[in-house]
DNA sequence: TCAAAAGTGTTAGTGTTACACCCATGA
DNA sequence: TCATGGGTGTAACACTAACACTTTTGA
C-alpha cells in the first residue's frame, strides 16, 4: 500500500479534489426510453431533480463508485455501466469544487427493481423530463449521444430488453433511442442479416390477435461477431 | 467563490484526491504517425519513458490543465485537445493514489516547435515506441482507437497536416492512422466527394519530376458540412 | 365479417470496391 | 529516352431505401 510519509513528501504541494461520479440511468419500457432521476432532499438545490451520484472514496475506483451508487439506488448488481466523461468546471457546483465523472447505465426496466425509497427516485420519459441541477442536463445530453453511438455499433438490446421480446419491441427501442421511425420490413431484414437472434416457438399474444413471435439474443453468436469486429448500423 | 467554511462543513468527511492529466500527443511527419514522449528525470521510474502530465490545480479545469501541460512542453497554444478517459485504479501509480484524466492532442509536426528541453522529450514512431510507465501504455492504446474513430468521422487532417498538402500526404496520413493501404483512385474520389478541399495552383516539386498539386482545406465548407451532420467514412 | 397487428419481397438507386494505363518532367 | 511518381474512369457488386398486400384470429 501507499506510504503516507512518501505521499506527503512527494505530493503535498498539489491540490486535492473531491471527485464524484454521476449516473445517467437509462431504461426502456417497451415504448419509450426512460431516465431515472432522484429528487434531492438536501441543500444545495434541495427539492430539485438530479442524477444519482456519490463521491469516490479512497478505496475504490471510479467504476466501483459508480457501481456502488447504482446498487444503492436500485439494488442491482452487474449492470452495464460505461464511463462517459470527466466534468471539471471549477464552479460546476456552487458550494465546493467537485470534479465529476459521469457514467451511463442501461437497465431492463421490467426486472422488478426495488428502488430505494430514500432517494425519491422516479422514471421520466427521455423526451420529457424536468430540468436538472448544475451541469446534469449537459451530462444527460452527452449520454444520449453516446447511447446512440453505442446503439449503432452494437445491439444494445441485450441490456435494455427482457430476455424474450418481439421484433416490434426491438424496433420500438431503436426508434425511441434515435427518435426516428423505421420501415418494419427494412428493419427486420437488417436485424436478420446480423444473425444474432433466435426465433422461439413462443408468441406474445398481448399485442394482437394473431400474436407475434418472441425472439432472444444468441449470446454466443453475438460474442463471436463482436470478436470478429462487426459493426451494427441501423 | 466557494466559501471554505461551508466546504469543510458539507464535504469534510469525503476523500480528496490528487487528480492529474496525461497527454497523448500525436503528430505526423508525412510518412508516419508519431507520439511525443518524455523521459522522467524524477522518481518513481526515473529514466523511463512516459506521457507528459501534470496535476490539476484548484484554479483550473482539466481541459485547462491539459492545455497548460501541453504548452509547457511545446510552447504551442490552441492545440486540438480532446478528453479521453478517467483512469482511477487505486494503485495505478505506486507512490500515491492519483486519478488521471487522459487527453489526446493532434499537432502538426512541421510547425517548428520549440520543445522544452527540460523534459527530454522525443518523437517516436507510433508503430515502435518504448514501453511506458504505469498505465500509460493502456492510455496510448485507448487514444489510438479514439484517433481512428475520429479520423473516420471527420477529416482529422486539419490538425495534423500543414496548411497545404498533396493528396498523397493526406492518403499517407490515413494509411498511417489505420495502418492499412488504400487504392489511390478510390481514396481521391472519396475525398473529392466530400467537397471540402480546394486545389491550389501550386505544385509540390520535391516528391516527383512531374510535381503534385497542393490542396488546402476549405474551412468554411467543412464547418458547413459538420453543421449539417455529415460523417466521413474512409 | 371485420378490425388490428403480424408478416413478407422486389426494385431502383446509391455507394463501394477492384482494377490498369497514360502523363509530365528532370535527369 | 527513360525512370519516377502523378493523375484519371469504369464496371461489377453490395447495400440501402422505398414501397403494399396478405395472413391470422378474437371480438
Amino acid at each position: 500500500m501507499h506510504k503516507l510519509i512518501e505521499m506527503v513528501k512527494d505530493y503535498g504541494s498539489y491540490s486535492r479534489h473531491l471527485v464524484a461520479v454521476d449516473c445517467i440511468i437509462f431504461g426502456f419500457d417497451g415504448e419509450n426510453v426512460k431516465i431515472l432521476l432522484v429528487k434531492r432532499d438536501f441543500e444545495p438545490q434541495k427539492g430539485h431533480w438530479s442524477l444519482m451520484g456519490g463521491f469516490i472514496n479512497s478505496a475504490e475506483t471510479s467504476d466501483q463508485a459508480a457501481s456502488r451508487v447504482l446498487n444503492t439506488l436500485t439494488g442491482l448488481e452487474n449492470i452495464y455501466l460505461e464511463q462517459l466523461k470527466c466534468y471539471s468546471e471549477i464552479e460546476r457546483e456552487p458550494t465546493a469544487r467537485i470534479i465529476s465523472v459521469s457514467y451511463y447505465a442501461l437497465i431492463n426496466i421490467e426486472k422488478n427493481i426495488q428502488i430505494n425509497e430514500r432517494y425519491n427516485a422516479q422514471w421520466f420519459d427521455l423526451q420529457d423530463f424536468p430540468s436538472l441541477i448544475f451541469d446534469h442536463n449537459e451530462m444527460v445530453a452527452d449520454a444520449v449521444l453516446r447511447l446512440r453511438r453505442r446503439a449503432s455499433t452494437r445491439p444494445i438490446g441485450f441490456e435494455l430488453l427482457p430476455e424474450k421480446f418481439t421484433m416490434k419491441d426491438l424496433q420500438n427501442l431503436y426508434e425511441a433511442i434515435f427518435n426516428e421511425q423505421y420501415d418494419k420490413r427494412n428493419f427486420i431484414s437488417k436485424i436478420n442479416a446480423l444473425d444474432i437472434l433466435v426465433k422461439t416457438e413462443e408468441k406474445d399474444m398481448t399485442s394482437s390477435k394473431k400474436g407475434s413471435y418472441l425472439y432472444r439474443f444468441d449470446e454466443e453468436k453475438y460474442n463471436k461477431k463482436i470478436a470478429e469486429g462487426f459493426m451494427f448500423k441501423i
